[in-house]
DNA sequence: CAGATTAGAACGAATAATCATTCTATTCAA
DNA sequence: TTGAATAGAATGATTATTCGTTCTAATCTG
């Protein structure tokens, strides 16, 4: 009953939390955190600095918020491609075609996660490039290696050479220097790839 | 006359200006733009505040002559290449090659270059994508597409073909992911990454 | 050549503005 | 009524920048 209730209730605290998040996003990436004031987000999310201060410990707080709630996502979109697709090559391709989707669909979100400089506001941070779903990208291709699908080579030319190009997609695309919407690209930007590493 | 006078003037203004620039390379690339103060940069370096602002205009100022004198370098350098070399090919390895070098040797100037986040303390700065050495490293890219011997294809996909896995390594050198020096995967790297584009 | 003159290099204390955070007061829901 | 949620004014620390001064060395002058 109790928990009826908890889960039913509206949660005052609303939107508020989500609303805060949402337009510190935005404004991380368009102006950078450094340039993002407090009573910017208060004034551009229409949440007071009190209520601010009440659902985050502080300004780092929000950016640790972000950061941790984009990884999960990420993390376990990358879960259930391995799940269900069996060759490496199609597991590259889904994770290539998944962040090519995200990029599109929410390209705040990606640009965050991807090219902020996450060590300067959280400073106990580890390297993007070393957290969970980068490794598992990783652990994709040496897999591939082991059954055969890829040539033998060194790991970290092997995953450089399989995410690399997407990648570098991905930023210039964000950066604004690409027209097309990404998925424009993913079968020539696939094709290339796979040759390149492909048994 | 004067004029001789005035070239043979040792240009009293010492190393200060030198010292400054090198000190702040290395500050904003360790600590960040915005976690790095004048009084950081004035004990570090040695040279007071007074003459900080005698040679820069301004904080951003500092960081401009560092962007600019980089970018000036690496054009200098990729233009030398593009003439000594006859081939796309050997084109774009040697170009590799150089951003393997400089990473090795001058790890902060590369990552100042390529990873700051420029246009957030040089708001009229363009993306870095957009200056004239990535320009330059597209351009040699769609001459081989237009030679024969690059495959047809997106002018995009060729160019994050080619240097997306580089920079993928770079990335991950100065992220202290990758152990080797660069040096050690240059033959491997470009073997897969001609592989996905040779016609 | 000795002494005066000057330009601009170097300095660092003082300033002025910004901004994260705290505090106090008010509202709302149960 | 009580505790959580919301609000926004007040605070205090940080920090980029300015300013007045001192120092140095090159140039001029007589």
């Amino acid at each position: 009953m109790a928990q009826a209730t908890a889960k039913e209730r509206p949660l005052r605290g609303g939107g508020l939390r989500e609303q805060v998040l949402a337009t510190a996003l935005r404004l991380f990436t368009q102006k950078g955190y450094f340039n993002t004031s407090i009573p910017d987000i208060v004034q551009e999310s229409g949440v007071s600095t009190g209520s601010i201060y009440h659902y985050f410990k502080d300004k780092e707080g929000i950016a640790k918020a972000l950061f941790e709630s984009l990884k999960k996502r990420i993390e376990d979109t990358f879960a259930e491609i391995e799940a269900t697709h069996k060759t490496t090559e199609e597991q590259c391709r889904a994770v290539i075609a998944h962040l090519f989707q995200i990029t599109e669909d929410e390209p705040f979100a990606m640009e965050f996660m991807l090219y902020a400089k996450h060590k300067e506001f959280i400073p106990e941070l580890a390297p993007v490039c070393s957290s969970k779903p980068f490794r598992l990208m990783r652990q994709m291709v040496a897999n591939g290696m082991i059954r055969g699908e890829v040539r033998p080579m060194d790991a970290n030319v092997a995953a450089a050479s399989v995410y690399g190009p997407a990648v570098r997609l991905i930023q210039h695309r964000l950066d604004g220097i690409i027209e097309q919407p990404l998925m424009h690209y993913l079968d020539d930007v696939w094709d290339c790839t796979w040759r390149s590493v492909k048994a």
